[in-house]
DNA sequence: CCTACGTGGTCAATCGGTAAACCAAGCGGT
DNA sequence: ACCGCTTGGTTTACCGATTGACCACGTAGG
């Protein structure tokens, strides 16, 4: 089926057909009527690869996902984000084209510079914003539209959306420990080459700051339980123990939690812990998780829409990103001996 | 940069280049080597739209991941399945498009036959398979190759990549709970519609007639956490308690200890829980889950080099489907009264 | 010496749309 | 009656590759 077969059946020309369905050339309504019942029977819709090659657009847009090949595996967090992508995407007819790249085992300026250059896609989202991340400065070069998820590590080099303030929640959780009575809060973070925990490292010894407290350890490590756990275990073993914990992700979190535990202590009436991110799981583990909710649909949706912006099409709602909220359950409680 | 730039640098007509870099055709050495070094001077590559249009293929297959509009956000799991595409895809440079379906928001006939007209994609991975499909009759009708992960509901309507037997997994969970002395064996499990949890629930009651006994519950439900624990607590409220359960996810079988924990009771004393799925997570909580593990990421790769293969692309490595193992950990124990 | 064939390319049509240029017909105003 | 404008289309070039047909040239065989 092709625009031609449209066309034979309606008894008018292929252009004519091609301005109904673009909605511009001057075709009467009873024609554009009659072209779009022929179209209609022949269950014809127009190819994809035609109006890419004729208007240089793809009409798609492009996703990459960072994983780590030392920490296999793309965090499980992104599908949410990815249905927010597709919630903007999908009404306007734009496709999603979703890469992994593969930390150490892809060259990134081969990497970026392929898809570019193939020209598959319009523009295209960028995770895991990095410190001295030079994807920025590549995208500009290579042309490419791009909007970077999570604050960037250069302001002003590349389009990016993020909850503002980009540190939001920090400043809850270490109000809502502090008012708890909490002096010796540690954080075991993320790792150290990313933005966002970079971010929220300062804010938190910033908010500590303001209480007049400074941070009993920030450790930087993979967003990975298992060292969650082992990192966990070092400040148990350390001469003062951090009477509450923060940790990078809420799995983390439940890891440390597990490891106090094991260790013959209480959550959170030895120590309290606090997560990131909001997973439904959460509620379900023992006590239930204290964390503070990101919005990683919403992240996807405004993302989508920022670019989608960038590409010159008109998106009404404009999106608004929800700031990072603190959910308290179970595993924060007064500091002991209070 | 097209392909006429590549040639004009080269001192060859674009005919020359493209048989260079599709292998076909009879170009000298010489000559081949000018224009290579002209590609590689000037940054080309084919442009992706052009060499669709022209060939009739796009090099991209579409992969359609099904959230339910009840139960938002697809599941999480998916991500290492989309891994494990991603690893058999990306070095053939092939594109992989998602595209998310919600239930019940979208009209299934008009969603694929849109995806199938466009051309966009040379094939589909279907997942989710359910009972009294219409896909596979759905996509021969529409002339898109598909691949379908999981179980069938009719076989030979459709290719489809699984573990063998589709049921893998169950037999080694009752064997190992009767082995413990478990008698009264619950399955909290998955949705009526899909086919997964129904080939489960038949090889559950199987193995179970196969020692003997019966199933103490079986009870269908939704995979969401909250569910599980509802039914849970039915389950302990009842007459006579299961003294195992087994759940259709992870996450519900956490949900569930968690409630079962809650009633006072304790795992495994006093009920073992088995899930269904391998989560890491599971190895931190308390106690540590046993489980079903499978293997998305393989079951990815499987499925993506099979539908590669229908497209008549060589795919050297078969990519076995490892088959579904039990992985004892700390949440089942003997039955009570052992 | 003539023919047939292999080598190494060029040429031109084509894929399925889009969009600018063009044109025929009708119509109102003078 | 003629001009100019609007309406409602048609024509045609083009996007960037691929691919089969074709051709010039050298060479080996008879």
């Amino acid at each position: 089926m092709t625009i031609s077969d449209v066309a034979a059946l309606a008894g008018v020309s292929p252009g004519a057909v091609s301005k109904v369905f673009n909605g511009n050339g001057r075709i009467s309504e009873a024609t554009s009527e009659r072209i779009r019942e022929a179209a209609r029977k022949l269950n014809w819709r127009p190819n994809a690869a035609a109006i890419a090659l004729r208007t240089a657009r793809s009409q798609a847009i492009g996703l990459v996902l960072t994983s780590d090949s030392k920490v296999p595996g793309v965090g499980a967090g992104n599908m949410d984000f990815i249905s927010g992508i597709e919630s903007v995407l999908s009404p306007r007819e734009y496709g999603l084209l979703l890469n992994v790249f593969i930390t150490g085992q892809h060259d990134e300026d081969h990497f970026y510079r392929t898809l570019a250059e193939r020209q598959r896609m319009d523009g295209i989202i960028l995770t895991n914003s990095r410190v001295s991340d030079t994807r920025p400065e590549l995208m500009s070069r290579l042309g490419l539209p791009a909007v970077l998820v999570g604050a960037p590590w250069q302001p002003g080099a590349i389009e990016y959306v993020d909850a503002d303030p980009p540190s939001a929640g920090i400043a809850e959780t270490v109000d809502h420990l502090v008012s708890l009575g909490h002096e010796r809060v540690a954080f075991i973070s993320g790792p150290r080459h990313f933005v966002l925990p970079e971010l929220r490292r300062e804010a938190f010894v910033q908010r500590l700051a303001d209480h007049g407290l400074r941070p009993h350890a920030v450790v930087p490590v993979e967003y990975s339980p298992a060292r969650a756990a082992e990192e966990t275990s070092a400040l148990l073993a350390g001469p003062v123990r951090p009477t509450a914990i923060l940790y990078g992700t809420d799995t983390m979190a439940i890891a440390g939690m597990r490891t106090i535990q094991a260790t013959g202590l209480r959550v959170p009436d030895d120590i309290s812990v606090v997560g990131f991110e909001g997973l439904t799981l959460g509620e379900w583990v023992d006590p239930p998780l204290t964390t503070v909710q990101r919005f990683a649909f919403q992240r996807g949706r405004a993302a989508a829409a920022k670019l989608l912006t960038l590409l010159g099409e008109t998106v009404e709602e404009p999106v608004p990103l929800e700031r990072p909220a603190l959910i308290v359950r179970g595993s924060t409680g007064r500091a002991p001996g209070q």
